[in-house]
DNA sequence: AACTATTTATAAGA
DNA sequence: TTCTTATAAATAGTT
């Protein structure tokens, strides 16, 4: 709801993420108090900033404390809290091998470093690469095969709601011998203008909608260096 | 937002009152979790129906125990363990989004996802891609070279190791007569073969080195789907 | 921080 | 209750 639609994911602009939040968040709270107010509920709402900045909510005749603690009652939470820390250690190791594993597949991917790499791989690597490309290719003209054919189905309808108005004035004309010149377009020609989608037909997610979609090709998005612990070092100040 | 306009206070009539309650909670839970990932907050949400039932959220990557942990710190009583196990749940959320993108990434150069771009995007990528082969290429080329040249410089050793080899005999033979057909290869010689390390010159880490280096090719090592982002959204009850 | 063109949420009706 | 739809509200991009 806005000038455009936005999909839902990080957004990556700083500035935009801040506005967005404050915006955002004042409707939050104003959405949760009028569900407890109209209907009678008893809600909590806890929001950390990335920056890490606390707000909440708590609706009225009850406290933060009182939810939670029925929040609790209602959970059986019985956590140990040392068992909880292991298996975020666990996640942690796991996640960064990923990570490590990926890092090194961009970087050969994007040929950044063939230093490391064995004589008999490059053969592969090629392949691979080509084959990638390939793909891309193909599914590059497939997508300008399907917005053509749209375009083509776009003008053949033109051309009939053309016609169709043209027979119309031609009608009214004959009818009435000379009355106007000037003939407003018949309301139904004009919707048939609307609810035209201008979707490619073969997926549900439409064509067009590929070519406005906000997701921006993400090349190798390594960071340089990985200090990994750099978001503890926040400026812990950003005007939020 | 609807046919009419409603005043924020209580609604008086019950079956009402549900209906509102359902949608509106429906749309409070979307919209957390849209600020949650916009804004790449945490969030916790709890509410209690009139009626006792109870509906929650939590933010991707963080717990209800966590946010609730925090917002206590947050309210007054910190603790170092708490402190500890905060960041270890940051550089958790950092790492993800990373292997996130890099997932992505590795999509696209394999391009076996090639749904979610734009066709903008294509030209880039084929021409990273060509970019990238051609590094290979060259790589390649560049090695086979190398190999070559050691080669011939291995072919010239030889060779020139074999003339000292007839020269020698023939002045054996020229200062003794005839004295004995079997002569013994000169000491020297045999060094001159051994101590040939047959290296590229270019790079300090041998040519051949790279030929037997431990490090295999690693191509797009995605784990099929990432648990990470799907997990929201417990709606805990639903016909209220 | 204010302004709108749009999208989204939803109140009431079917 | 669930599905529409007319309308109110929220908000993305702009100024």
């Amino acid at each position: 709801m806005g000038r455009g639609k936005i999909e839902i994911r990080r957004i990556e602009n700083k500035t935009t993420r801040q506005v967005t939040f404050a915006k955002r968040r004042a409707g939050l709270l104003k959405k949760t108090h009028e569900l407890a107010v109209l209907c009678d509920a008893q809600i909590g709402l806890i929001i950390f900033s990335s920056s890490g900045k606390i707000f909440d909510y708590c609706s009225q005749s009850s406290s933060m404390q009182e939810i939670i603690r029925k929040y609790h009652s209602h959970k059986g939470n019985q956590t140990v809290e040392h068992n909880e820390q292991e298996q975020l250690q666990n996640e942690l190791r796991r996640i960064r091998r990923e990570t490590c594993n990926l890092q090194l597949s961009v970087q050969q991917y994007t040929a950044n470093d063939l230093n490391n790499m064995r004589l008999e791989d490059f053969d592969q690597m090629e392949q691979q690469l080509e084959c990638s490309i390939n793909k891309v290719r193909a599914r590059k003209f497939e997508l300008m095969q399907q917005q053509m054919d749209n375009l083509r189905r776009k003008e053949k309808m033109l051309q009939d709601e053309n016609n169709q108005i043209y027979h119309l004035i031609k009608q009214q004309h004959m009818a009435m011998g000379h009355q106007q010149a000037g003939v407003s377009k018949p309301e139904e020609a004009q919707h048939v203008l609307e609810q035209f989608p201008f979707y490619g037909e073969e997926q549900p997610s439409s064509v067009l909608q590929l070519a406005t979609l906000p997701t921006p090709f993400q090349p190798y998005r390594l960071q340089p260096t990985q200090p990994n612990l750099q978001d503890f070092l926040q400026p812990s100040n950003y005007g939020e």
